[in-house]
DNA sequence: CGCTGACCCTGACGGC
DNA sequence: TGCCGTCAGGGTCAGC
């Protein structure tokens, strides 16, 4: 599912369509998302003007006068562009009807997204909590070297962390350790802070690439606008356990590493 | 406070 | 062909 770059070019894909106009109504055929989507929520959108889309982290935040539409794809969640007349499909979840005829279409199998409601200036507890964004200039090696003292848990698990840095997914979190020669299972701690610099430019450099390529495509992602991310392409270890390094030919390794599938070089990275 | 694992849900895929 | 287990890009939460 999308991590922080899919969302971000998700952003800009339905902004287009979105900016400046009236929502005229809120269609929501299934409720049962993460959290329900609220019964209010119809109410408290319609007839509101949607003024900016900004993100943070992998929520997206529809801006009205009257408060924000906050919105969470989680794993399989996608948002498209329809014209109004064309039928839902299976798992079409929510429409966002406008004034224009366009059409904001909520697509999620596995329901792991969230449709939520935030009063103006309401700090939602899902934000609150959110540490800084990795493009921001106030993230960088510094920031997880010193929020890593004392940590003992592996330092994927550690990037991956929201409190720490929002939007290092699975995927970038695999390529970002291969890139920096870092050990996924290596704990925070003990990494130290000249390879944390490393590691943190290497962050930003891949995000703002993955960005700039219009995210990664795995099975079904698209982004807003309907075309698929070009970044698959250029993955060095993530999905491709058993196969060799493309930088020194060993065979890649795969382990599992809080739930999620991890995948290093035992050669370059230590 | 930090860490681990269960859990939320549907669908795709491989083995038998 | 079907059945079964496993895995999938997200995150929260309870329990230790």
């Amino acid at each position: 599912m999308p991590e922080l770059p899919e969302v971000e070019t998700t952003r800009r894909g339905v902004a287009p369509w979105c900016l400046g106009e009236v929502v005229e109504a809120l269609v929501v055929r299934e409720p049962r998302l993460r959290w329900p989507v609220p019964p209010r929520l119809g109410q408290q959108l319609v007839g509101q003007r949607i003024e900016a889309i900004d993100r943070r982290g992998k929520y997206l935040l529809f801006r009205t006068a009257a408060g924000s539409l906050l919105v969470h794809l989680g794993m399989s969640g996608s948002l498209r562009v329809v014209d109004a007349g064309q039928l839902p499909g299976r798992h079409d979840h929510i429409d966002i009807r406008l004034q224009s005829g366009a059409c904001l279409r909520y697509h999620d199998p596995r329901r792991f997204g969230c449709f939520l409601w935030l009063e103006p200036g309401e700090l939602h507890p899902l934000l609150s909590q959110l540490g800084p964004e990795p493009l921001a200039a106030e993230f960088d090696g510094d920031h997880l070297f010193r929020l890593s003292r004392g940590r003992t848990s592996a330092v994927k698990s550690f990037i991956m962390d929201a409190k720490v840095v929002v939007g290092v997914g699975n995927i970038y979190a695999n390529e970002v350790l291969f890139l920096s020669g870092i050990h996924p299972r290596r704990a925070a701690g003990r990494v130290s802070q000249a390879r944390y610099q490393i590691l943190g430019n290497n962050i930003k450099q891949v995000l703002t690439s993955a960005v700039e390529q219009g995210g990664t495509t795995l099975r079904d992602f698209v982004g807003g606008d309907g075309k698929p991310g070009y970044f698959a392409q250029r993955l060095y270890v993530y999905g491709r356990g058993g196969e060799d390094c493309k930088a020194c030919g060993s065979r890649l390794r795969e382990i599992r590493l809080g739930q999620r599938t991890t995948v290093f070089c035992v050669t370059c990275q230590r």
